[in-house]
DNA sequence: CGTTCAACCTGGGCGC
DNA sequence: TGCGCCCAGGTTGAAC
């Protein structure tokens, strides 16, 4: 689910939790495949506890939440990586069973920060300054999507032959996009999902660019897209509003809020796509 | 090199 | 009711 405006979200949920220490730390055990965690849950919880949130970062669609004091190895970043259904949670997670971190903290008010992954697919990495600049760097992430600009989306993908859709969901060329916000901002700029990269002039570029800043601004502004419930809520457990805003985006044969006409559904690299075959341009229409 | 695809998981919804 | 299949907001490494 959480695509930049739900990680925004989350990011400001749990950000009033900087300056808590971290009083126990456990990733109940049968619900956490190994992958998902970076260094293993004894290492974690050694390096964790007694220690403080600094700052909670995002980069793109990954939560970072820096730790003081500096440790052997540094500075580090406790980088939490939703992918489909991870919430980050200081309200009680949906179920218990998918509850994959709970961070103990010293506070009355704020007693815990949860981690729960219904799927399973979140990952949980502790990194020092190395490993952050490879997770999440200017060489791995591309320009955020709230101040990407048309220069620097063409610059990366106008030789690019794939289809300007897929191209947004390259975090390589702009981060924090995924697969409903791709939809809806190539509604808001009138751009044809299936466009080839490189039919693309300056001036559409600059129409993406813009209508990526805005859209991704309107959903932080309503807190995120819920489709449905238990796949993604704030961190205090309320609902998102931006899918009442959603233009295409799981709106297949249901007249277009613009012209009328059908909205259609595709699939482009195993990943549905919505758009409206009469309000987004088509070099060849 | 650029691009696509299967795999990682759970669970809800649908047709039979 | 139950079973099998498709679908879901993401990313990765292997294969083309």
């Amino acid at each position: 689910m959480p695509e930049l405006p739900e990680v925004e979200t989350m990011r400001r949920g749990i950000a009033h939790l900087a300056g808590l220490r971290i009083t126990s730390v456990a990733f109940p055990r049968h619900t956490v495949r190994p992958i998902s965690l970076q260094p293993a849950a004894e290492s974690m919880q050694e390096r964790l506890t007694g220690r403080t949130i600094a700052t909670v970062h995002r980069f793109g669609k990954r939560v970072a939440i820096e730790l003081d004091p500096h440790d052997q190895a540094g500075r580090s970043w406790l980088v939490i990586e939703p992918r489909m259904t991870g919430l980050l949670l200081v309200a009680d997670p949906p179920t218990q069973a998918h509850l994959r971190m709970s961070l103990g903290l010293d506070s009355q008010q704020h007693p815990r920060l949860l981690f729960w992954d219904r799927r399973g697919l979140g990952t949980i990495r502790l990194l020092d300054e190395q490993g952050l600049a490879a997770a999440c760097g200017p060489d791995r992430l591309g320009p955020d999507g709230l101040d990407v600009t048309g220069d620097a989306l063409r610059e990366r993908l106008k030789k690019s032959r794939r289809a300007v859709k897929v191209a947004l969901l390259d975090q390589q060329a702009v981060a924090g996009i995924g697969n409903i916000y791709a939809a809806e901002i190539l509604f808001a700029a009138g751009i044809d999902p299936r466009v080839p990269c490189s039919r693309l002039t300056v001036a559409r570029w600059e129409q993406i660019a813009t209508a990526a800043r805005s859209i991704l601004a309107e959903a932080v502004r309503l807190e995120g897209s819920t489709i449905t419930d238990e796949t993604y809520k704030t961190a205090d457990n309320r609902s998102g509003q931006f899918q009442l805003q959603h233009r295409v985006y799981g709106r297949e044969g249901t007249p277009c809020r613009q012209c009328g006409m059908a909205i259609r559904r595709i699939v482009q690299t195993q990943r549905a796509t919505f758009f409206c075959p009469q309000c987004q341009w088509h070099p060849r229409r």
